[in-house]
DNA sequence: GTTCTAGAAC
DNA sequence: GTTCTAGAAC
């Protein structure tokens, strides 16, 4: 039996009276403040009372106070309290932090979910038909959150947990559920810290490699060395444990994703009940994780403890350090290796579990700990496999769907491994025989890593191969009607899925990836043109060919775009071969992209003559769909049948659309200019003035159609909008 | 880039 | 039933 070392700060066991805590949830309506606290509160063994202002005042609407002064009553008898309303602005929630005293412990969660959302739940929730109700309800949200400031550790909490989607809100609400009477959370900041969720989950997997400047929206990039100096950190109530991104983190029923990084945490083996000396179980450690870190692919190895001032963990830190291990690929981790996710952020896909002989639940430490937060489906899954484990031996058990190990914390697979027994109280020690006990300890750890990498080859990035596979069932002509073909169907969908994620994986350059003009040299290659995306560049190179041209110089030509999304929307072309996107932009086109756009301007203001109306913006798309270089002058109206989808939105719309000030800029200080995601394509639809989010395309128009509002500060710098002097963009 | 359309969302 | 999106084909 293992036991890990106990932690007397975060350990909540002998502490037996119970502590209230005071809950405050931040959402817009239709974030799911309501159905969190319900499903908390069906569940939890912790008495809970939930103040909500829609229903305290017994009919009528309620007031803040009333709701004060209930959590206030609620508290006072002992009970832990969810403040359920919007709670959105600083000021609004203000009053109930400073309610009570620190004795009660003040939580955070942020129901932080996509405008659309929660307008879209909002508008059901009315039971109303029609376009008013929805459209009241649309505007409501986006008022609210207007308002929206996340909240800061500063202003009072302990605990801070950001919900961006649906399954970190069920992870949160595990999380909640199982807190019992007598429970503590660690402190700290969980969840995305990102400002304002104007941006969506896709997106933040790419605005962790890079920072969009303009789009502030702060992500902090948190390599396995910050997660460990700040999980190491001795805790003082104002830690703050920066946000962890594990996004990919699935709900209970649903597939792991690929691209998690296939994550093995374990304990140290035998060190605790076993009472394996540290200082050679540490050697022991390090030695085969190096040995194992480069087989492993891109598989990250985790050293858990329970305890933040573990010696294990600080005596395998240091040697791996001198040892130059990959910190990427292996790191210690203090935090409980059953709530590595919810608790710690950390998603590991397999759990390596210090087990006894007879793979039994019980006895205490990890093995105890780890059947019991899986649940009977592990002692099942377990016995199904083996009967029982010889020291130096591990076994791996999928982990079943039903298991909340699975659902709550992302563990697919546990790995048992039975380390050799130096305890002289115990029955079978090795009699301080640490010849064959390091030798034991070796097998053990071996047998783990072997287990991990059997898994890790199938949770990891499918391979290259892929995309072969995916030629050779293009060509094959898809009939017949057995089931054999129709599974074979099946699983083609499957992988294709698979190579979807794939490509959208690693298609994407990046911002300035590779030098520009390389051609075929090989590392990443470009999307090809379809034979549709040639259109433009038949025009710089043969314009008499073509209509629509209102310009024609030895640099540029001008046409107006074939399907205008906006009143008035017109191209200028670079006529300079093999420039075909901004990604082949150098610092020798400056003076190209300086021309054009004087003569974009130049059109622009000749357009601004025949309707004073008009407001411009110039610029370019990061990865344009048709070939040659193009600017896009277009008019702020976006008044066109040709704006149909997203994406059209989008890519006028959204950090993917780069202004032709800041291209130049960026090209005369860099040679290249800053490249942004195509997933900023299908973010959110949101006002380009107001910024207002709307569920589709018709709403969004027709919103547009009316909106006043200034535009953002952003674009009423530098030149990035373009409107008739005197005029005034910011009214 | 657009068009077409299945099927999801309403 | 109608509206809307998103993926495939071009």
């Amino acid at each position: 039996m293992e036991a890990m070392e106990i932690d007397p700060e975060t350990n909540s066991k002998g502490k037996d009276e119970a502590k209230p805590i005071m809950v405050i949830l931040m959402g817009a309506p239709g974030s799911g403040k309501s159905t969190f606290c319900d499903l908390v509160m069906r569940v939890s063994t912790r008495h809970w009372v939930r103040i909500c202002q829609d229903t305290i005042g017994n009919g009528k609407a309620g007031t803040k106070n009333q709701c004060l002064a209930g959590a206030a009553s609620a508290l006072k008898e002992g009970k832990s309290v969810f403040i359920d309303r919007c709670n959105l602005d600083r000021e609004q929630r203000a009053d109930f932090v400073k309610l009570v005293g620190p004795e009660v412990e003040k939580h955070a969660v942020v129901l932080d979910l996509p405008a659309k959302v929660c307008i879209s739940r909002s508008v059901k929730r009315t039971g109303h038909e029609g376009n008013l109700q929805g459209g009241k309800a649309a505007a409501v949200v986006n008022r609210m959150l207007q308002k929206k400031e996340l909240p800061k550790l500063n202003e009072g909490y302990a605990r801070i947990t950001v919900c961006q989607d649906e399954n970190n809100v069920q992870a949160a609400i595990n999380t909640y559920t199982a807190l019992g009477p007598s429970d503590k959370l660690p402190p700290g900041f969980f969840g995305q810290k990102n400002s304002d969720a104007k941006v969506q989950l896709g997106i933040m997997k790419f605005l962790k490699k890079k920072d969009p400047p303009g789009y502030s929206d702060t992500v902090t990039n948190v390599s396995p060395e910050n997660i460990q100096s700040h999980a190491t950190k001795k805790t003082d109530s104002n830690q703050v444990v920066e946000s962890r991104e594990e996004p990919k983190m699935t709900a209970a029923g649903s597939n792991i994703s690929l691209e998690n990084t296939p994550t093995l945490a374990f304990p140290s083996i035998s060190t605790a009940d076993f009472h394996f000396n540290l200082d050679k179980a540490s050697d022991i450690i390090v030695e085969k994780v190096e040995e194992y870190v480069n087989k492993l692919g891109n598989a990250r190895l985790v050293l858990v403890d329970l305890s933040q001032n573990s010696k294990i963990l600080s005596l395998v830190k240091a040697k791996a350090a001198e040892k130059n291990i990959d910190s990427k690929k292996f790191f210690t981790f203090a935090g409980n290796i059953t709530k590595l996710y919810s608790e710690g952020g950390l998603h590991c896909t397999a759990i390596a579990n210090a087990t006894n002989w007879r793979l039994k639940p019980g006895g205490g430490g990890v093995n105890a700990a780890i059947f019991s937060a899986a649940g009977p489906a592990l002692e099942t899954a377990t016995k199904a496999r083996i009967g029982s484990l010889s020291p130096g031996k591990a076994i791996v058990v999928p982990l079943p769907s039903s298991s909340p190990l699975f659902s709550r914390e992302g563990v697919t697979h546990v790995i048992h491994v039975l380390g050799p027994n130096m305890n002289p109280q115990r029955p079978n020690h090795l009699n301080n025989d640490y010849v064959k006990g390091c030798q034991i300890l070796r097998e053990a750890y071996s047998s783990l890593f072997d287990g991990f990498a059997s898994i890790a080859r199938t949770q990891g990035e499918p391979s290259k191969d892929n995309f072969e596979k995916e030629l050779k069932r293009e060509a094959q002509p898809e009939q017949g009607s057995t089931n054999g073909d129709q599974k074979a169907k099946r699983e083609a969908v499957c992988e294709a899925d698979m190579n979807k994620k794939y490509k959208s994986f690693v298609k994407e350059p990046g911002p300035n990836v590779g030098s520009s003009g390389d051609g075929n040299s090989g590392e990443q290659t470009r999307k090809a043109w379809g034979s549709w995306a040639q259109a433009l560049y038949d025009t710089a190179m043969h314009p008499e060919r073509h209509k629509n041209i209102i310009e024609k110089s030895d640099d540029v030509v001008v046409l107006n775009d074939l399907y205008p999304k906006a009143q008035k929307h017109f191209l200028v072309l670079a006529r300079v071969e093999g420039l075909d996107r901004l990604a082949d932009v150098q610092k020798e086109h400056l003076t190209l992209l300086k021309t054009m756009h004087s003569v974009g301007l130049k059109w622009a203001e000749m357009f601004l003559s025949e309707n004073n109306s008009l407001i411009f913006r110039l610029g370019y798309h990061s990865a344009p769909s048709m070939r040659q270089l193009h600017l896009h002058v277009i008019s702020q109206d976006f008044d066109s049948k040709h704006l149909k989808n997203k994406k059209h939105w989008n890519s006028f719309n959204s950090p993917f659309f780069r202004d032709s000030v800041d291209v130049i800029d960026e090209v005369s200080q860099n040679g290249k200019a800053t490249l942004k995601d195509e997933n900023f394509l299908s973010m959110e639809l949101r006002c380009h003035r107001c910024r207002s989010a709307h569920p589709n395309i018709p709403r969004l128009k027709a919103h547009i159609s009316s909106c006043q509002a200034s535009f953002p500060a952003f674009l009423l710098q530098n030149g990035r909008l373009v409107l008739l002097e005197g005029k005034d963009a910011d009214h």
